[in-house]
DNA sequence: GATCGCCTGTTTATGCGGTAAACAACCGGG
DNA sequence: CCCGGTTGTTTACCGCATAAACAGGCGATC
């Protein structure tokens, strides 16, 4: 077959498509739009794709699935389960980074296991952190927790250091005539204005994962030896 | 004039949109539907708003101005700042788990104050919360940081808690012939379902809450009255 | 090698959505 | 009684998602 360059195919629609939005936006992404930026005319991408909806779904899904696929990332073969979940930490965070478009959708998207409360998509990843949690003698409850408390550690600081970034690079296309907003209406603000526009997610996100991770670790009944936070770094492998 | 009961009016056409949205979902609302909905002719709301994104926006606006319309919540006298943030905590709260279909907008809308970083909406809110934090003794740089945590730990458990809603409730529309997605592929996933499907939202919210305000009370330098070093090093200005 | 059917992308068409612009009905004041 | 303005309606346009009919080419079969 000579898909080699010239066809389409599933996924090269949806990397495409991942490209777009990063550079256009999420809001510019349109199936004849699409369809133009791979060369083809928009109709043909229902050859690949049920709609829409799947498109946005195969993008949530390809994105998130950068994570599983990077061997760097170790995700695989983690040394602890504190380890693990910084790992996974971070690498969710340099995704959402790396897309900021994207992963607002992340959260938005209907969920894969609808049962699953907080609901993510990725089944994959969450099979993988339960697998890690109960191997390290958290009991199943407490892994549940454990997920709960993490997802949305992670969605919360996640999305709103990706809107911010959003905000930076900022819609191009906005002129915006009035952006004064009758600050002198709102003094504290004003006042806190240098503090409150710095940016310390990177420290902040940090500070918060190393908190959620000391909470986390209170709740181990000290299973498999003392390899629970105490031990200050590093990883045995 | 008579628009006491017959006439449009934005106030009227945003309270409207916003019962719209808890009854049919936001992917239902769309202006000629809520011009139906309002007995009027889709059209005549763009008498009193420039378009839809507007809509949106007020529909935000007004929702996160139930907040600080009700008096019940006493936010205009707060005892302390712990009592404050509580009950800004558990108003929020109350307010995502009463629109779930609203809130996810909260999150995504651009906001009000770019440089605001997290930029939530409602400048109202922001102001408010530092006054309340810096007038408890906080320096301005710790006020900021409390905000920062504050709106992290609020976005992503009421987004996920919403979500979750969102779900139960389900898309009623959608038949959906196999969610039995092969769940056996992950064997820790299933074993746990109980655990997961359960719903903890309130627990653990409160829980994360109490925390999040124990690390907030340990940057409290000093009491307001009491003296010490309110003012650790600071400097410029 | 000629024929046939499928795989791929294209064309055409439908209905809906947002919104601009022209329009009509109604109102209260001269 | 007329008149300008306010409010809602009609008409119109264009872009979107998507269904359906279509066309060209390629590989398999005879």
């Amino acid at each position: 077959m000579r898909n080699s360059e010239t066809g389409l195919d599933q996924g090269r629609i949806v990397q495409a498509a991942v490209r777009f939005i990063d550079e256009r936006g999420l809001r510019e992404l349109t199936m004849r739009r699409l369809g133009a930026y791979l060369g083809v005319e928009g109709m043909a991408l229902y050859r690949y794709l049920p709609g829409r909806e799947a498109l946005l779904d195969a993008v949530v899904e390809s994105v998130v699935d950068e994570l599983y696929g990077d061997p760097d990332l170790g995700l695989e073969a983690p040394g602890s389960w504190v380890d693990y979940l910084q790992r996974l930490a971070h690498g969710l965070r340099r995704i959402a980074l790396a897309h900021p478009e994207v992963f607002p959708l992340v959260a938005t998207r209907p969920p894969a296991a609808p049962w699953v409360r907080p609901p993510l998509r990725s089944l994959r990843g969450i099979e993988s952190l339960l697998q890690v949690m109960t191997s390290a003698g958290f009991s199943d409850e407490d892994a549940a927790a454990v997920y709960r408390a993490f997802s949305s550690f992670l969605l919360g600081h996640l999305l709103l250091e990706v809107s911010a970034l959003g905000v930076e690079t900022g819609p191009v296309e906005e002129p915006e005539v009035a952006p004064v907003h009758d600050l002198n209406a709102y003094p504290v603000l004003r006042r806190l204005e240098a503090h409150l526009s710095q940016d310390h997610s990177a420290g902040d996100f940090e500070e918060a994962l190393e908190t959620l991770l000391d909470r986390i670790a209170l709740m181990q009944p000290a299973r498999p030896r003392g390899r629970g936070r105490t031990v200050p770094r590093n990883g045995d492998q």
